[in-house]
RNA sequence: GUGCGUGUAGCUCAGGUUGGUUAGAGCACUGGGUUGUGGUCCCAGGGGUCGCCGGUUCAAAUCCGGUCACGCACCCCA
């Protein structure tokens, strides 16, 4: 019986995995340049967490999360997206009280139990960054700022949109849910099943719904921004104003949606229309009441999350080719005497940050050329019954064919020309 | 969860409709041509339970049923 992996979760082959380290490493740098520190935080934690966090009407808590019943009888979730989490750490840590802000990032595996399909899996990571404290407007600018800023690093803006909306705050939403209520409920026969039933229960997302017919109902509702309360305009036009002084382009979408209960405010996404259905690259927003929900004192907070997937699938597209290995040396070695030479060689230049390759057997010398070449080693050493008795390497230089003699102490000598 | 499509070598795919001896190609891999020289070329070799289970048949990669996986769309979202 072969072993396989489970249905929606994928290996991250070694030929693929520059293009992560590319992602995170510049997610990192980014981030950290920005303020953030990491933050690690469990996989698994109480079910009630993401329950009270997403809300319990949301898709994601009614059907798509990993629970099962620990032995001592309490529920667990394995965590299907990691902000519930971070501000359960920024609670039970008491991180409020060290600090007025923490900005906080994390990486990781996140968990949905969905329907897979292109850029959409069960088991896939997310990148997030969450601004805890502040509820100044300049705090969800700097946060998208630095999202955009990130994807220009890796060099995606061309693939992408920026969005960005308010979904207002217990002082408006209510009236605005009431209204949009008020506006469908005369021509509810004429919406698709759905969205009849998120008349009930999320009025909100009839705007968001793909149907042609709800698409036509909806372009005539009346738009949460029309109906933002004093503060809460205030508050848009000033992340607004924030992004222009720094030139992030942006468009206004008054349809955006979060799939997430706990939401205010501004909310945002990035989007492309390379991936099919699958076209939200990372999307965040604010969430002032979370921090509170779950137990811990009133405080503000904007956030987001991208899914990494995605964001290498775009990266596919922009460089096809991929990035090689880049291995400094190759050592080729002839008959066993050479064989311990090159051994010895290997391990002194490897200290000298040299990256060097070299055959565990004795092959012929054009099957080593061979995997010189697949490696694509920059330099070749050659070592054999002429070079020993000579104490020297013959080095060839990849690209340009060309080889020299060189005596062992100068290369052990000066081994950084052979970074490259 | 629903619908449609696809599963043949490590990868990309022929063959299948008209069931019939040893199931093919390209790329990749290994070795050789060049007894100490890669990237081009030539030659040879290794590698396959034809996704899995069952049915029809003298005979199934091929037809039928089921199942699993993947893909696309719905849904949802990162």
């Amino acid at each position: 019986m072969k072993v396989k992996s489970i249905r929606g979760f994928h290996d991250i082959l070694p030929e693929n995995i520059k293009r992560w380290h590319l992602i995170e490493d510049a997610a990192k740098y980014i981030f950290e340049l920005y303020g953030f520190s990491e933050i690690r935080i469990p996989v698994l934690e109480f079910t009630d967490v993401f329950a009270r966090s997403l809300g319990t009407t949301t898709d994601i808590v009614e059907k798509e999360m990993y629970t099962f019943t620990d032995r001592d009888g309490s529920s667990l979730t394995l965590r299907p997206e990691g902000t519930a989490g971070v501000v359960r750490a920024y609670i039970e840590d008491s991180m409020h009280a060290k600090s007025s802000i923490s900005k906080l990032y994390y990486t990781g595996m996140m968990f949905r139990h969905e329907r897979p399909q292109k850029g959409r899996f069960r088991g896939f990571y997310q990148i997030g960054a969450e601004l805890i404290g502040p509820e100044e407007p300049a705090s969800d600018a700097e946060l998208v700022a630095m999202l955009w800023r990130f994807f220009e690093e890796i060099d995606l803006t061309q693939f992408l949109e920026l969005e960005i909306s308010s979904l207002g705050d217990q002082n408006c939403r209510p009236q605005y849910k009431e209204k949009l209520v008020g506006y469908f409920s005369p021509q509810k026969n004429e919406l698709c099943e759905d969205c009849q039933r998120r008349l009930e229960t999320n009025p909100l997302r009839i705007l968001d719904c793909k149907q042609k017919r709800c698409k036509e109902i909806a372009a005539d509702a009346p738009s949460m921004l029309d109906n933002l309360c004093e503060d809460c305009e205030n508050h848009f036009d000033s992340v607004k104003e924030n992004l222009d002084s720094v030139g992030i382009p942006y468009k206004i979408n008054p349809k955006i949606v979060r799939g997430l209960d706990y939401y205010t405010r501004t909310v945002f996404e990035i989007t492309t229309d390379q991936l099919g259905s699958q076209n939200a690259v990372a999307a965040g927003g604010r969430y002032d009441g979370l921090v509170n929900e779950l137990g811990g004192p009133a405080t503000a907070a904007v956030g987001f999350a991208m899914g990494i997937e995605r964001i290498i699938l775009l990266q596919e597209i922009a460089l096809p080719e991929g990035f090689g290995k880049d291995v400094n040396v190759f050592i080729a070695h002839l008959g066993d005497e050479a064989r311990q030479a090159a051994f010895t060689l290997a391990f002194n230049l490897r200290n000298k940050g040299i990256s060097v390759e070299t055959d565990y057997a004795t092959k012929s010398l054009k099957s080593q050329m061979k995997r010189a070449d697949k490696l694509g080693a920059s330099y070749t050493f050659i070592i054999g019954e002429d070079e020993l008795k000579k104490a020297v390497i013959k080095v060839r230089d990849m690209k340009e064919s060309s080889e020299e003699d060189i005596k062992l102490e100068d290369i052990i000598n000066s081994s950084d020309k052979f970074k490259s």
